[in-house]
DNA sequence: AGTACTGTGTACTACATAGTACACAATAAG
DNA sequence: CTTATTGTGTACTATGTAGTACACAGTACT
């Protein structure tokens, strides 16, 4: 699997062929960080940054924040949030839906959103 | 909310009353730790272990694990491994069960464990 | 009275995390 | 040609994480 360094750099480059204005130097200014650490962070030099400049690359790049946290082998924590309120039920949850595939989830996650409870 | 510390520290001192055998030494051994950290640890001086620790200690105070590393603000590795699999998927359906109440989360593990696709 | 066990205070340490700050060489632009 | 922009190498730092090691006073045991 890809690397969370070589991806966003990657999307960063693709975005600079389009429409300039996406150097590092750039991007860094635009995230809050120094161009020799985003360098650093593209290369896979040193591990991915916090979740906040993550989300801040992921709002810039526009990309999916969930991805590229799960790409930096971190999860959200507005969802670690929700699973600690309520850790027994959704570890539970989860640990089923290991298995299950795609369509499976998906189609819980269209029950709930319908409502038909 | 009770804190992590305070909460082991109960159940530690309810077993040792039932049974003996459960002193700060003796527990602290089983979990492989050294007694004067697992007293900062149940007085809250010290924010809350490792995950290892805290999941030995579960097993040492027969507590559940996924309750008490919520407790430490912290969630399973085993489920973070699986939304990091499905991050988009997963994140979806979590976040929309946020505002559900248990018995709603319930039926659709209950759906999950029967099997009924 | 002496030994053993109890909880805890103090001091210290190793490693990880999350970056900054500056310098420099290569390339591109006016 | 010179000025700006680009990416990157090196060095450093502050804070957090996750504990260890030892000493010590109070209590319980025999």
């Amino acid at each position: 699997m890809k690397r969370f360094g070589s991806y966003i750099r990657d999307c960063r480059e693709k975005l600079n062929k389009e429409s300039k204005g996406y150097s590092v130097r750039k991007v860094a200014d635009k995230i809050g960080v120094e161009p020799a650490f985003l360098s650093k962070v593209e290369r896979d030099i040193v591990p991915p940054p916090s979740e906040k400049k993550i989300i801040a690359i992921a709002k810039v790049l526009k990309e999916d924040p969930d991805i590229l946290l799960a790409m930096a082998g971190k999860v959200s924590t507005d969802l670690l949030k929700i699973i600690q309120k309520r850790p027994v039920i959704f570890a539970d949850l989860i640990r089923k839906l290991k298995k299950e595939p795609d369509h499976a989830v998906l189609k819980i996650v269209r029950e709930v959103t319908d409502g038909d409870w």
